[in-house]
DNA sequence: GATCAGCGGATCGTCAACGATCCTTACGAC
DNA sequence: GTCGTAAGGATCGTTGACGATCCGCTGATC
């Protein structure tokens, strides 16, 4: 039974309004390991935050998918497994892939600058061999396309899956010689959208998540 | 300030459990009409649940998309817009494509013979104006393939879209002549899983939900 | 030595009451 | 007549405590 006081990062100020945005980012930045067991009054003790409080955070966090939570016996951080990782990746591949072609139609020029001057530090960056600022861009560069596209329902969508396996994907950043491969892919994709050509956007994004996919496998 | 006891069908046994269950079934149904506000207290007398119950049933409505939630000024049934619910059938459109093509992959002999019946079903239901019933069969269409696609991420996924907003799908249905478009191309779909063709079921799929929103468009 | 009933600790679910916040209405000044 | 301001009511958010449920352990029995 170890010891549950390991963030000293002054945690104890969380207005008890988003103890679920501060659980949320524990457990996003691994500060509770998978299957970890996620006690109410612990939390409440650790965040400052009254019990309710921590009730509610966590059956919100329920409905993200990050905690499971079962009748009488409490909560605890979900394990996402290589399949569930894979379809999160596939739902994500079909509905970045609609993003990307809504994107396409509807970009400024201001916008595409943005995403073309992404698409330039993102290739500085492997060059450079910075991983972690690579993996940093990768995540703006598909929110960026994201919002561009408009389409609120699939920001949420999107927003919620990723929250689920943010494990796996950083896993996968580390992959030596991933990033080289990946970089072609979301300049290929930056093109497109550029072009004004929503269905190849929307193919060169599908291609992109595929190949994701197909990293998972094999990792 | 009308009266709140409308539905007089016995709803004063709801275990304090599925509270939620119970409002979201009253929200589907049309009992609490849009932007209706939905006060704790009210709710926890009409419904025999403890306002802790009904709390934590609105917040998980809420999350689901089905209520809106302001700071201090309570819960009203969310008006799901136009714009939105085209947003919601356009990701629907990617994830049921999705779910198509992998239906296609491993649908079983069995499955498939189901998947025909169904059809058979909606046919007839249309040649004899049966309106109702090929609604329903048209969900159990729509729901089964997901099931045989076996993706659960994406189930869920759509499970949570649907529920937003069918009050729209509901109106669609009645459009006249609107049976006899949407019976082809259900029946398109049922084909090629049947031929075992991913892309080919993506497609009609696809091609399906493009019809649905088109529809929406013009309703 | 293995199995099972009973007990105790731990944890969650529920409840009622209090305090905080916001909207509405009424009143007065300009 | 209009605007600003203050009281009142309604509703939500939070707290603390109580009861219900479940798991692990102990000890007796076969």
């Amino acid at each position: 039974m170890p010891a549950q006081e390991q963030t000293a990062t002054g945690p104890e100020a969380a207005a008890q309004q988003d103890v679920a945005a501060a659980i949320r980012e524990a457990i996003v930045r691994g500060d509770f390991a998978p299957n970890q067991r996620l006690v109410e009054a612990d939390l409440s003790r650790q965040f400052g935050a009254s019990r309710s409080g921590v009730r509610t955070a966590l059956f919100e966090l329920a409905n993200e998918g990050l905690v499971e939570r079962v009748q009488h016996r409490g909560a605890r951080v979900r394990a996402v497994t290589l399949e569930e990782a894979i379809e999160i990746s596939e739902v994500r591949m079909v509905v970045e892939g609609l993003c990307a072609a809504k994107a396409a139609e509807r970009a400024t020029d201001e916008e595409l600058s943005e995403l073309r001057s992404i698409g330039d530090a993102m290739r500085t960056a492997v060059a450079d061999g910075h991983v972690m600022k690579y993996s940093e861009l990768n995540q703006l560069l598909h929110r960026r396309i994201i919002e561009i596209s408009g389409q609120a329902t699939a920001a949420g969508v999107v927003e919620r899956l990723r929250a689920q396996n943010v494990r796996h994907q950083f896993r996968l950043a580390l992959l030596p010689g991933r990033p080289n491969v990946s970089l072609a892919e979301h300049l290929a994709i930056i093109d497109e959208i550029g072009a004004h050509a929503p269905d190849a956007a929307e193919r060169a994004a599908r291609r992109h998540l595929a190949s994701v996919i197909e990293a998972l496998k094999t990792a």
